[in-house]
DNA sequence: CGATGTCAATGGTTAAACCATTAGACTTTT
DNA sequence: AAAAGTCTAATGGTTTAACCATTGACATCG
């Protein structure tokens, strides 16, 4: 019947006043927060108080503070800072492998290529292709640019999630792919015939897009995601 | 060639030691960290620099800071708790649409429904089956007992991303239960069909996990999802 | 006009108090 | 004894006032 009356610590009171202003759009992206000296009197804080409330809304990654005159607090609205943060601690702290990470990348993956399939524009595709022409160039060009056409495949599946206009997958593949590095850099096997496969796919899947085919394009991209993490569970093994 | 000398602030450097020393597993869940003023003799800072220490690992979920006697901070290792605010937050901010939220779980639900038909045990059928008993138990016991019945629907899902055994899966599907509630109060229609359809889908997935028909239980849990999300969307437009 | 130095605004840190909460010991009452 | 109330000390919460460190803007000098 009655809920826990919670006791209010004074900075939280703070981190909800400010959290709700950027949120109600009172504060905008960009802006910069009245200094410090002058919040605790806005708010009746001492300052100790104050910047345990500040410190805790820079953690959510909702604004910045940077130190010298004119310095202070920017409002960066919600973002996924802390989301990635998380899943980088997950990770260390072992409870995700990489064959987790590859099962959840072909879930979310084959999703993101069905939707990005069904709705793309001619504007979209133009963009996956010339991604797409970009790693081939930097692919043909030679091994010294392989880092270059490695980061354009990223780009293109990172264009997909945009594509399917959904944040939640925008954030989360982000997300994933910031903290996948590790993985990439001690177990994918670089040559040159998993290199041409991988651009290989990259085509098959940009093609299913462009004749809208989400079934084909879902398809692919699961195969794609799963072939790369088996290339990099035998390299582990 | 050089790399800009990064300054160190103090409290960083607390939380990074206190941080480290947790996922090192020096420090064991469930454990309490000295008192503030053991601690800051210990790191040699002030009371307001450890606090903000503290505050960040608070607010990461790492810890929990109990007032009065024998109070203190808690170690709670690494927990996904920003991670389900930051959801929150991405949904309150607009950018999560009840349709993207569908989608996402389509994905997420598919996948781990498919690889819970791989990896299920007989005694995870069991406790599959035991929810799903439960919740047809509450449903016939009548409409004031439906919420039951509603939840019993959360456990089983939550109980397929356990048996999937992927940490990621389970971390993000209770992000996602957690603040799916929201739109089910305001839009799910509650009625006895539509409750009677919910129960009979989680009996074929559990079915085919049984049968251990993995693309038969990918299928049937996109298609279930699918639906509730098409009844929510048509009772809110 | 460009290089250099100074200054003031702003965040970072410290110190020493006092307040508020609470588990456990102690006392009183029944 | 058992239950209820009271006290106490340990712990986090908050305030105050000062000083340190960083840095962009402006003045000064060549």
């Amino acid at each position: 019947m009655f809920k826990p009356a919670k006791q209010n610590r004074i900075y939280q009171d703070v981190v909800e006043q400010i959290q709700e202003a950027i949120l109600e759009g009172q504060l905008k992206v960009g802006e910069q927060l009245p200094p410090e000296r002058r919040l605790i009197e806005m708010f009746g804080v001492s300052r100790g108080t104050l910047r345990e409330a500040l410190r805790v809304l820079q953690q959510k990654g909702m604004i910045e503070i940077k130190t010298g005159v004119s310095g202070g607090s920017i409002i960066k609205g919600v973002t996924a800072e802390s989301f990635s943060e998380n899943l980088a601690l997950l990770i260390r702290y072992q409870k995700v492998s990489l064959q987790d990470l590859a099962d959840f990348r072909e879930g979310i993956e084959g999703t993101v290529a069905a939707l990005a399939a069904e709705r793309a524009t001619a504007e979209d595709v133009a963009t996956l292709k010339d991604l797409y022409k970009q790693s081939t160039v930097a692919f043909t060009a030679g091994p010294e640019q392989w880092d270059i056409a490695i980061r354009c495949d990223e780009q293109i599946h990172l264009a997909l999630a945009r594509i399917s206009g959904n944040a939640l997958f925008i954030t989360v593949l982000e997300t994933v792919y910031q903290n996948i590095h590790t993985y990439y850099e001690r177990y994918l096997p670089m040559n040159e015939s998993v290199l041409a496969e991988n651009i290989n796919d990259l085509k098959v899947i940009i093609e299913a897009i462009e004749s809208k085919d989400a079934t084909k394009a879902h398809d692919r991209a699961c195969h794609h995601v799963r072939k790369f993490a088996a290339y990099m569970e035998r390299k582990k093994g």
